[in-house]
DNA sequence: TTGCGCGTGCGCTATCCCGT
DNA sequence: ACGGGATAGCGCACGCGCAA
C-alpha cells in the first residue's frame, strides 16, 4: 500500500504550560495531538484560525532539559524549547497549527463561540461592534459535518429495540441507564430538532420513537 | 470461521545534522 | 559549542491472504 500524500512531521515550539495543556487534553480525549489539530482544521474556517491569538513561542527561560539515553552522546544533557510534534499533511505553518491547538483548548474550556476579529483588527462598523459574525462558509461546513456524522434514517422507521439503539448511537445490545439515555436524547435533539439550523424532521421523529421504545423497555 | 503470518502505515520518542 | 529542526527507528494496529 502506498499513500498519495506523505505526512509531514511538524515541530511546534510553545510554552511548556501550553504543551502540557494540549497533551492533557489529547490524553483526556484519547486521541493524539495531531488528531486535535486536524479536528479544528476540519470544523473551523481558516479565516477564524488566522484571527485567533497565537499562544506564541516559549519565553527565554522556558526550556526543557533532555538527557540522551543512547548513542555516542549518551548521558549528555540537551536544553531546548518546549515543543509539540505532530505528523500531518504538509503545507501548514507552525503558527497556524499552534493557533488551531489553542482553539481546541479554548473550546474545551467552554468557550464555544469564536470571535472573528481580534482587538488588533480594524474596528468593526458601529452596528456590528461586539457581535459575533456568522460566517456562511462555517455554516456550510457544519451542515456537511452534521449530515455526514448523523445516523441514516431507517426506511421502515424505528420498529425494534436494536433500531432504537442504532438511532441513539448506542452499540447493539447496550443497556443504557435512564440518565445516559436522556442525556443522549437531549444532545441529539438539539442537533436534529426541525427548529435548529441543522434540523431534520425525519431524524427527530425517529429519535422520539427510539426514546419511546427504550423508555418502555426500561420501565 | 478462526487463527496465524506478513506487509504496511502511523504515532511517538530519541537522535543527529546543520545553522548561528 | 550550542541549540533548533528534521528525521530515523521502534513498536503498535490493522488489513489481507492463506491454511486448517
Amino acid at each position: 500500500m502506498t499513500q498519495d500524500i506523505k505526512k509531514h512531521s511538524y515541530t511546534i515550539p510553545c510554552a511548556s504550560t501550553f504543551r502540557d495543556a494540549v497533551m492533557d487534553l489529547a490524553a483526556k480525549r484519547r486521541v493524539n495531538v495531531g488528531d486535535l489539530a486536524r479536528s479544528v482544521l476540519l470544523v473551523v474556517p481558516q479565516s477564524v484560525i488566522d484571527e485567533f491569538p497565537d499562544p506564541g513561542e516559549p519565553d527565554q527561560h522556558d526550556r526543557e532539559t533532555v538527557i540522551l539515553k543512547s548513542g555516542t552522546a549518551k548521558g549528555r544533557p540537551w536544553r531546548r524549547k518546549p515543543r509539540l510534534q505532530v505528523r500531518m499533511a504538509p503545507g501548514f505553518e507552525v503558527e497556524f497549527m499552534r493557533r488551531a491547538l489553542a482553539i481546541a483548548l479554548a473550546l474545551d474550556h467552554g468557550e464555544t463561540r469564536v470571535l472573528l476579529h481580534s482587538e488588533e483588527a480594524p474596528p468593526a462598523p458601529p452596528e456590528a461592534t461586539g457581535r459575533e459574525v456568522v460566517d456562511p462558509e462555517e455554516i456550510v461546513r457544519l451542515r456537511t459535518i452534521v449530515s455526514v456524522l448523523s445516523f441514516d434514517p431507517l426506511n421502515d422507521g424505528v420498529r425494534s429495540r436494536e433500531d432504537a439503539l442504532y438511532v441513539l448511537g448506542f452499540p447493539p445490545g447496550r443497556i443504557p441507564d435512564g440518565e445516559t439515555l436522556r442525556a443522549r436524547f437531549r444532545m441529539l435533539a438539539t442537533i436534529h430538532h426541525p427548529d435548529s439550523p441543522h434540523g431534520d424532521h425525519r431524524r427527530m421523529s425517529q429519535l422520539n420513537s427510539a426514546m419511546d421504545i427504550l423508555k418502555r423497555g426500561a420501565a
